[in-house]
Formats: structure tokens, C-alpha cells, sequence
DNA sequence: TCAAGCTTACCTACCAACAGGTAGGCTTGT
DNA sequence: ACAAGCCTACCTGTTGGTAGGTAAGCTTGA
């Protein structure tokens, strides 16, 4: 035990990380990346800015993610375990529909994944083309789970009389995503989320009647 | 006139172009640049894609536009051309609100500057942390003058009645931005236009009733 | 009229900086 | 002993950007 004192001092002067701190390191890359892919897009983060973040060296990065791909991929996992740990919180089946899509949209206006930063998806989003096959899957994928979410939300609305029906719920549905991320990246754009909460504020007006 | 014929002819084994069609290149290399905003985002296109595309030398395109926030203004600046040019082959005035909106939608639908690319300023927004500071300022510029033009017809359907009031003008006008550049992103990276076409037809939706 | 000199639009050849990525070595806790 | 976690040192390729050269066209004045 004194030991690990020592060695924590140690790990002061050489930079080096005592192992019973080490799934740290890799959880701090993935939140620094992420931040930066809000930020910055796919392309416009380095291992060097996560390195120089973290007071490690580069080579450290890839270690822990041999290719940039293998980071992006466990950024988006993160990113959805992180939506799910987050609804989970919530009691979602004693709430009528309304309440359910109200927390949805106060996802986006946590700090983390906020609109101050933009979802990470659009950090992806508009660089589609040049992004790594195994990434675009991804994302697709998650698109999809995500329109999925949403649709059966406005369908159990529209039948509960809670919305107003506006053809298919599916094309309700894209058409709230479609606003909330562009809300979303508008507020990151400008650096104001208000812009976030109007839109927010017009989507479920336009839902309930 | 036949010494023009020689230069042209000498102009296909040196790789010069006659004075005559000296502004071209210019417009094509902005061209290009602005397609490939589109696909990969400000920081996924390099000069050296742009000279390889249209087979010159990439010193070349430092000719015409010496620093990389040079080229990005000029796309900036083309791109707000285009939509005042495309604006004007219609005579808004004759117009109702709605059929104003319409073409307002439609303008995205337009093969060049169209949900198949996405919206040239998303290629801007998600990476608006690194942006030079230049090219912030009138991505800024750009968005105001947007909004104004949106809250206007939103302001003038709901005077004549055509479109539901929903708090400010302004508000909705936001609203109706976010989700078209919201839509606009997905469409482009599902490579699927059928989502624009669907939001419009929401957007619409919830304007008119 | 026609040559001198400037301009346009491209070229070759280079630079420093930085990207993602690899090989191999050191220290540490177990 | 050995793997985890980090290091140094290096590689190759690409980036935005610069220096200097060259062949044409344009302009001007004797």
C-alpha cells in the first residue's frame, strides 16, 4: 500500500498511470474524442489533440485503439449506451406520450451530449463521404434504431389522440428528427441554445395540434 | 485570329489555356471545391483533390486563390449568388405565402445544389470549432440573412391567413430552417432524397394547418 | 508596325508541419 | 514471469503554402 503512494508519486514525475487507474485512460480518450468530433467533425480531431489533452503521448492512443476507425466506432457505441443509460432513468411507461417525447428532447439539452456541442451524429453527418465503410454501417444502423424510437412514440401519440396524425407516423417521426438535429446543429453553429429550445417548443406545438 | 488558333493548339501540348477562357478555371475550381464541401466537410477537401480533378497543378490553385479561407469565401460567396439568382427567375410577388414557401423548398431539390449533396453550409457547420475566423464571421452573416428571408414569408402567410400562427414569426421560421437543413443532412447521408421530399411535405403540413 | 515590358496562368521543385501508424523498450502491479 | 500501460523513436504519406521559372497574351509608345 505504500507502495502504490510511491508509485503515484512516481507516476507524477515519469507520466505514468498506476494500473488500478488503468480503464481510465480509455474511457477519457473516447470523452475527449467525442467532445472533439462534436467540435471539429471525424476529420477535424487528431491523436495528437487527445494526446496532448490527456498528458500522454500519441502512441499511447493508439495502444488502446490501434486505427482512428476502431476510436470513431467505440465513439458511437459510447454515444448509444449512453442514450440508453439515459432513458433508462426515466419511468417511461407510466408517461403519456407527450411526456415521453419531452424527455427525449431534454437528451439533447444535457451538458454532455448538449446542444451547446451538437450531437455527435452530426459530427459524422457531414462527412459521410469520406468516412471509413465500417462507420457509415454504423451510423446507418443507429439511424435507424433512432427513427424506430421516435415512430413508435408518435404512433402511440396519434392513437391516444395526444397528436395530431400528419400521415404516416414514420414521416411525422423523420420529420422531428430532421428538426431536433437540425435545431441542434444550428445552436452549435451560433452558440446558442436557445435556438434548441424554440425549435423544440415549435415541434410539439405542431404535434399537438 | 489564326495566331489564337496556334496558341490553342500550342495550348493542347503545354497545358495552357488561352486568354480567352481564362476565367473558367477560376469558376470550375469553386465549382469543385463546392461539391466537395458537400460531400466531405471544409477540412475533407484538399487543393490537391481540386487539381487532380480538373488535371492542373495544385500551385496552380494557390494561383487563384492563395490561402485555403480564400477558396472557402469564394464558395460562400458563389453559393449566396446562386440562390439570389435562382430567386429571381421567379416572380415572387404574384405569389401566395405558400407557393412562395415552395419555392423556397424547392431550391434544395435542384440537382446542383441539392439534398443528393446537402446543403453546402452543413459542410461548414459541423466543423464551425476549427473554422478560420473569416469564414465564421460569414457563415453567420449567412444564417441571419436566411432567417430574415424565412421569418418574412412567415410573417406575411400568417397576416393573410394562409399559415397557422405559432408564436413568432421568427420562431417558426427557425423551425422551418432546422428542419429543412436538418432533412437535408439526412437525405445526404442515407443517399436517400425521398426524406426531404417527406419533411417538406410535414414542414408544410404544419404550416397550413 | 512591331518590339519592350507587363500580366496571366500555368509549371517544377521544394518546405515545414502534421497525419495515422509501427517497432521495440521500460516500468509497474500481480 | 508476465502482461498492462506507457514511453521513445521512427516511418510514410499528405497537407497548406512558397519560390522561382516560363510561355503565351496584352498594352503601349516610338
Amino acid at each position: 500500500m505504500t507502495k502504490t503512494i510511491w508509485n503515484k508519486i512516481a507516476a507524477c514525475h515519469t507520466g505514468r498511470v498506476p494500473a488500478g487507474e488503468k480503464q481510465d485512460t480509455k474511457k477519457l480518450i473516447v470523452e475527449i474524442a467525442t467532445e472533439l468530433i462534436q467540435q471539429n467533425g471525424y476529420q477535424g480531431f487528431s491523436y495528437q489533440d487527445i494526446a496532448t489533452r490527456l498528458g500522454i503521448k500519441k502512441a499511447s492512443i493508439h495502444y488502446h485503439f490501434p486505427k482512428k476507425e476502431d476510436l470513431g466506432m467505440a465513439v458511437l457505441s459510447a454515444y448509444y449506451q449512453y442514450i440508453l443509460d439515459w432513458l433508462s432513468k426515466y419511468d417511461l411507461e407510466k408517461m403519456t406520450a407527450l411526456e415521453k417525447m419531452e424527455v427525449y428532447f431534454r437528451f439533447f439539452s444535457e451538458p454532455k451530449m448538449s446542444c451547446e456541442l451538437g450531437c455527435p451524429m452530426n459530427g459524422f453527418f457531414s462527412e459521410a463521404g469520406s468516412l471509413p465503410e465500417v462507420l457509415r454501417e454504423k451510423l446507418a444502423w443507429f439511424e435507424k434504431w433512432h427513427l424506430e424510437l421516435v415512430t413508435q412514440k408518435v404512433k402511440e401519440g396519434v392513437e391516444k389522440g395526444e397528436f395530431k396524425k400528419r400521415g404516416a407516423p414514420e414521416e411525422q417521426a423523420l420529420f422531428i428528427i430532421a428538426a431536433t438535429m437540425g435545431a441542434l446543429n444550428m445552436a452549435a453553429e451560433s452558440k446558442n441554445p436557445a435556438y434548441y429550445d424554440t425549435v423544440v417548443r415549435q415541434i410539439i406545438g405542431s404535434l399537438v395540434c
